[in-house]
DNA sequence: TTTAGAGGTATCAGTGACCGAGTTCCGGCA
DNA sequence: TGCCGGAACTCGGTCACTGATACCTCTAAA
């Protein structure tokens, strides 16, 4: 139960320990504005009287959350003194473990990757050793990054789904045998000694999105995560939604191609059947397109067959571009099942793979989606790549630790430890 | 940009009328517990400190909207009195505006329907008259009520989608020709002198399940609503989804029969070309389980079609069950994209349909449901009927404008005049 | 009948966050 | 140089809440 009070002798532990609950509200405001705000803006924006914001501008000053950074004014009067976040009044690490590939970033306040590494993900079925090998990555990046360790805020992991959020726990996703109930979020927090969030990929990259994506991760949008999966992390009035456990975005099995192929699930035509790397992969080695058959089904070996369609393709090969365009066709359709059901109006792409889907979906999609709103007589649905990069994962993250302890939404998210 | 403050001298306009945030904090708390709260209990869980406890009581025991009823004590020492929502202290009226009819209702505090009429919507294409045959109505519902008209907080206004829910209007539903960009919220606001909220007929129904449906109402769930189309309404923790312009729960275009019929969106086997009553119906029709062919598509003519096919069907004639069952399973199939997209663990159902669907429906999509759910290695899926009753429309409708007053949550939500 | 134990109210000092008004700071312009 | 206006700070006051204390009420058990 959330309720209001002055936080004298604070009685219950269950209060954010950073105080004010108005100072991280400020805070976002600033963080949102580019250029940085003055003092009197932030009043006429959020509400508070110019005293109130110039007390907790203080405290922000005094925590080196923000700094003045030079003034600005027109006409006669004093120039306004602009607050800006200082980039290196906090720092988080993430990590996105993915079946193929470890990424490690280290974060400063501003969302800006100050470091970052990567190593391809240890093989076999023993969680233990990869939790091992992230830990030691992780004190090496930190090392590396000459980071004060006092002004790093804490430890996000990214996780393909299923994973259970309350547990912390990985919850045997497809392409991680052996990964059946670990608890990835208390093993990290005992290996590395830092105080560690943990989320699912897809919902992480919204977070990045939200916090280092500029506009397009303001207010409410779908993320679409391209990956070895297709997922979607969803964004709902500057709040990420998160489900019951923590897997909220999956969308393999919405039916997009009728008479497509067979699912595991006994339906035909779903995302997970029809429009993942690994089948379209499949598809150009049957087309002959690319040439043999790779037996080889493990995440980095599709990797690498897909990054060949996609020179292919870029190349100039009309099979191979079909092939891309056809998934495109078929990943709007799910985007318009999410956008109709939750009546969003931006979607924003991005993820592992989005760099060669790029070109073709971004022509292709946004006229599809925008034939199929339900909405389409009262507002357009705006189709974007994101901005953050590839890294989205890892960089998402880093962001769900400044997200928890600066953001004022945030209600709650096991804090590790 | 929402921010907290002592409601000393208020500056802006934009904060709610009635006083105090950890005011709606207890009486939401009161109002979630079936049996009432004592002082003390609610001291415990606010975690307010009793004397702010008996204060803020003392308030609301002034605006009557709580009252104190009877005592409850076990061992030694002063009984405590229980505080429960005082019925009386406050009414909404709520209107469905249906393309077949206008359900009216007035609600108590509690979300108890006080008085409830209906009458068809009178047929033609021009809102003027619709708009001035409810303003009519709901000035004899509440004077038939005998309700104190001061008591009465407002009006709200359940209309099918599409809306634009910034402006108020209506935008063209299927059903309703001549209602394009009709201003209904601002038009009842005027004709009934009362201040007006409007959602869509969805919204409102899950709405009505987090007012007045009890423990099914809590957290997060979908509502699925089973009327003249089907859509759902969202509730994600406690807050109901409304998408950038009301539309959230669009869901008749999600495939759920790659074999389908032709939708006029031009895939196969769309919710909205295969499972809804109409079609259900002309299946009928068409199987010869209801005789004659009905040329007349109408709502009004296809509602009471179905009540004769579910009649039938009630009466052992295993053709008509089957296509009810064929139904629930597709029905099943568009749900689980809802749930694994938004990883919800209730669906709770309901729409002027329902009574006929429910018996074959809970025999068969929580099954259906489990099975394709993403998490079901983590968590089950509930799956129950509304507590609500067929009116869920107009309740809800009611329910937005007590939400709106007394939700601690409700952020904002157009005020019309 | 007394006593113990619990619920609830009244009072008061103390605290933290906020606001309003007055004051100081800072730059351009006459 | 002095004046003006806007930005930002200082100061005193308000408000809601807490903690402590005292007191009353109510019930069951001694």
């Amino acid at each position: 139960m959330t309720e209001f009070r002055q936080p004298s002798p604070r009685r219950g532990t269950n209060l954010p320990k950073m105080g004010d609950f108005n100072l991280t509200v400020i805070l976002d405001a600033i963080r949102r504005t580019p250029g940085g705000l003055s003092r009197v803006e932030l009043a006429q924006i959020v509400g508070l009287s110019p005293q109130t914001i110039s007390n907790i501008s203080r405290r922000l000053l005094d925590q080196h959350l923000i700094v003045e950074a030079g003034k600005e004014g027109t006409g006669p009067g004093k120039p306004r003194t602009m607050l800006r976040l200082n980039p290196s009044g906090m720092y988080a690490v993430g990590v996105h473990l993915d079946p193929a590939v470890l990424t490690f970033v280290v974060l400063d306040l501003l969302g800006a990757v100050v470091r970052h590494s990567r190593i391809t993900t240890p093989p076999g079925t023993d969680p233990r050793a990869v939790i091992d090998t992230i830990a030691g990555e992780i004190k090496r990046i930190i090392l590396d990054s000459g980071v004060d360790p006092d002004r790093i805020a804490g430890l996000g992991v990214a996780s393909p789904g299923p994973i259970d959020l309350n547990e912390g726990a990985v919850v045997d996703p497809p392409l991680l045998p052996g990964w059946d109930h670990v608890g990835l979020r208390d093993g990290l927090a005992e290996a590395t000694g830092l105080s560690t969030l943990m989320d699912k990929d897809v919902t992480s990259a919204a977070v990045a999105e939200t916090w280092a994506g500029g506009p397009s991760g303001e207010g409410s949008f779908v993320f679409m995560y391209m990956g070895t999966g297709i997922g979607c992390g969803i964004v709902l009035n500057d709040e990420v939604v998160r489900g019951t456990s923590g897997n909220a975005g999956e969308i393999g099995h919405i039916i997009v191609d009728p008479g497509g192929a067979l699912c595991d699930c006994g339906q035909h035509g779903c995302v997970k059947s029809s429009a993942i790397p690994q089948v379209l992969v499949a598809q150009a080695e049957a087309a002959g397109i690319l040439n043999g058959s790779l037996q080889d089904r493990s995440a980095p070996a599709v990797q690498e067959r897909f990054a060949e369609l996609c020179a292919i393709a870029e190349a100039g090969n009309d099979a191979a571009k079909e092939i891309i365009r056809g998934s495109a066709v078929l990943v709007a359709r799910a985007v318009s099942v999410v956008t109709n059901a939750l009546d969003v109006d931006r979607v924003v792409f991005g993820g592992p793979f989005w760099t060669c889907l790029s070109a073709a979906y971004l022509e292709l999609v946004p006229g599809l989606v925008e034939a199929n709103s339900a909405t389409r007589r009262i507002h357009g649905i705006e189709v974007v790549g994101t901005g953050v990069g590839e890294d989205v994962g890892a960089v998402g993250a880093a962001c769900l630790v400044l997200e928890h302890t600066l953001a004022p939404r945030s209600q709650r998210l096991l804090l590790g430890d």
